[in-house]
DNA sequence: TCAAAGTCAATATA
DNA sequence: TATATTGACTTTGA
């Protein structure tokens, strides 16, 4: 059953519903965070340096922008986003707990929430293409000003390139993420935000993309005979390969980062260990404090994540708790604007 | 019914 | 101020 709702879930990142997401929120107290979310999807192109304005919940967005609409989910997630149009896999939902990770384009469509501000646009993502979703965005968001909360961003920039290696003990993907990531890293961001052009936003999105790829590869097993590792390392290899995947389609990068074994494009496996330090280090990286992401990303306490980031269980122990770590791994799977985005709109 | 898992809110700590 | 810890509560499954 679990396997079940979960794949579907992933299916598609990007448009699933949620079903068991209905309840906003667990133990039916008032979910603070999600209470109030617009589900406006505004993105901004400058990554980081729109993260300062996403968190802070200020900035300015258009929601009447077409592409809204488009945004991929994870910007457009936000807890309570999950009732709505998942009905079809509404039943299916086994984790009631945790708003669906993916509930994106739920959001668009209307959900059950008495919020007044329901996306004017309630175009469903029907595609998961992260890239494709984004590269709409992109001119949006693109030009937004930068200078944010994130001043300190550019500092981080020289020593965060290398830095997000530490994650990568053992891990043989680190190589790849790492180097990947230093690509779209603070560095490369920083540069490019400044330059962000709608045209040059493209190569930067995907740049993005790959490297998300890289290291949602990391991240997962690789393949079935993979899932084992959980918490251990995944051994070496392989993850270049799809070095030209630059453009991958978001089923592709299903199907690699976490096709395993369902075939459903699902992460079966995830090593919370490394999504984790993952985490930690990017919410220190763009120094997103962990009730901001808790509440905006997971749907969650801030002890929780503490708590999860300092001891993350095993995926194999885990149960209804791996909708925290999906929703974790999914954020980091998605091009940074897009993470920025979504801090601000659930925000929001 | 009970234990485990998951989470929150409050509180402590750095 | 951000993060870590803790006690209590809810849900789930045996």
């Amino acid at each position: 059953m679990e396997l079940a709702m979960e794949n579907i879930g992933n299916l598609h990142g990007v448009s699933h519903s949620q079903a068991g997401d209905l309840m906003s929120s667990p133990h039916g107290r008032p979910s603070t965070a999600s209470s109030h979310r617009n589900l406006v999807s505004h993105g901004r192109p400058s990554m980081v340096s729109s993260m300062a304005s996403i968190l802070e919940g200020a900035g300015e967005y258009r929601t009447d922008h077409a592409l809204s609409g488009h945004l991929h989910p994870a910007m457009t997630m936000s807890c309570e986003s999950g009732m709505s149009l998942s009905s079809t896999y509404t039943t299916l939902t086994p984790l009631q707990h945790l708003p669906p990770i993916s509930t994106v384009s739920e959001k668009f469509h209307h959900h059950p929430h008495p919020h007044p501000h329901h996306h004017p646009a309630h175009q469903r993502l029907t595609t998961g293409n992260v890239s494709g979703s984004f590269t709409l965005m992109r001119d949006d968001r693109s030009l937004a000003p930068m200078g944010n909360l994130y001043g300190h961003y550019p500092k981080d920039m020289s020593s965060m390139g290398p830095p997000l290696s530490p994650l990568s003990n053992g891990l043989g993907s680190l190589h790849n993420t790492q180097q990947t990531l230093s690509a779209y890293g603070p560095g490369a961001h920083l540069s490019n935000d400044k330059m962000l052009s709608p045209g040059g936003f493209e190569s930067h999105a995907a740049m993005l993309s790959r490297s998300e790829e890289h290291l949602a590869r990391s991240l997962v097993g690789h393949g079935p005979g993979m899932m084992s590792n959980l918490n251990g390392m995944h051994p070496h290899g392989h993850l270049h390969s799809q070095a030209n995947g630059s453009m991958l389609t978001e089923r592709e990068r299903q199907t690699v980062g976490g096709g395993q074994g369902s075939g459903s494009g699902q992460v079966e496996d995830i090593n919370t260990k490394e999504v984790a330090q993952r985490i930690t280090a990017e919410l220190k990286r763009y120094s997103i404090p962990q009730a901001i992401f808790a509440q905006r990303i997971l749907c969650r306490s801030q002890g929780t994540l503490s708590d999860l980031l300092r001891n993350p269980k095993p995926w194999s122990k885990l149960k209804s708790g791996r909708e925290t770590f999906r929703r974790m791994w999914k954020w980091l799977q998605e091009p940074e604007f897009q993470r920025m985005s979504a801090l601000r709109l659930a925000g929001e």
